[in-house]
DNA sequence: TGGCAAGCGTACGCTACCGTATGGCGGCGC
DNA sequence: GCGCCGCCATACGGTAGCGTACGCTTGCCA
């Protein structure tokens, strides 16, 4: 999975992104623990003489790593939590979609990866704090399109990631082959208003 | 928090589950990585050599952690969700509010240690499927006694653990003051039977 | 009271890292 | 063609940690 491996005979320079990157592939497969610039040099075939030039160090490409990870977080959220009038519910049943565990594994490794690292580092806690603010708000939103009341809908959205990421770290797959069917069952009841909990409308 | 501290002129000869309880204790803290025998040797004022007594080697200390763990935890279960007849709503209140965030801090940071640990090395993986599926059993039974279908039982049970775990590594503290109000809310819309999914009756 | 073994200390070699200092090399401007 | 700078290699000192070999006590039991 090295962006620019050492095959050639003669490899390109290695910009600050490439390290970012290469890091952020590490974070999701070992945690952050497992982010070491001379196993990451070794990678991209190169000695650590290359990192140290392009950042001051270690914590230097924590810093980038979690910035850039926030960044395609926010940019990622604006693009699939726009409210499109009528589709909010199908929305946000694509938004738990997303984070199933089948697909998007490598997503879902890094956002694992991330949180247990925010657990034990204030930076890092800090981000995730941020994502997840951006996160429910935009949530939120969608779910007070379908005319759900405002507090309804932050419990409901609190919900939907809490459900979302707990489902990613539980081994349930071998609980019952139609797991599938489950999943969707959930997504319908976290995303379905109950009768009662809609907003009253304005007569 | 060490269980036998070298505080007394003649501490007492540590055995096998001294290691192993202090080794959860700094697993919960800093995560499997953070276990290491020089360092839990430091906090018992002894010397590695005390260690390597009681366990062929580091990997043999974790074995014992993880069945430790496991067994812990399904005692746990069999206390905790055994079916009450006319309390099983209450019961599943009862099970999210356990592992609600505010309190039972250490219970969750072992939790999240081991899946998160889980998450690279099989051994644990396997441990905590074990756990799951007891956990996800009992609590499919208490929604059973609540006249909930079975596949609908099993999805919510799915739904209960999930997001009880997911919520532990949210960052929402700051996303709203009522947050404790939502909690409840969110409890109640899980263990709650919606209109039509439950049983019918046998008449 | 001699011996034995449980429990621990001491000392060692080894690996994996971090960070630094400094040297080399190729391409680009002039 | 000369120098300079971006990019990397080399080499070094230092720490943390694993596992091993072996020596030292303390208590117990014959």
């Amino acid at each position: 999975m090295t962006v620019k491996p050492a095959s050639g005979r003669q490899r390109a320079a290695l910009d600050r992104n490439d390290w970012i990157q290469a890091a952020i592939e590490i974070l999701a497969e070992n945690g952050v623990q497992g982010v070491r610039v001379e196993v990451l040099a070794k990678d991209f075939g190169v000695t650590k003489g290359s990192f140290y030039w392009h950042f001051k160090d270690r914590q230097d490409l924590f810093d980038a790593v979690l910035e850039t990870w926030r960044d395609g977080r926010i940019r990622d959220i604006d693009k699939q939590s726009v409210s499109v009038p009528g589709r909010e519910h199908e929305q946000l049943l694509h938004l738990i979609d997303v984070y199933s565990a089948t697909r998007n594994r490598r997503g879902i490794a890094i956002e694992l990866a991330v949180r247990e690292w925010a657990r034990r580092d204030p930076r890092a806690a800090a981000i995730v704090e941020e994502v997840d603010h951006w996160r429910l708000e935009r949530t939120r939103q969608l779910f007070v399109a379908l005319g759900v009341a405002d507090d309804e809908a932050k419990s409901r959205s609190v919900l939907l990631y809490a459900y979302v990421f707990g489902q990613s770290l539980m081994a349930c797959e071998h609980y019952d082959p139609r797991l599938a069917d489950f999943r969707r069952r959930i997504a319908e009841l976290i995303v379905t208003p109950t009768a009662g909990v809609t907003q009253a409308s304005p007569c």
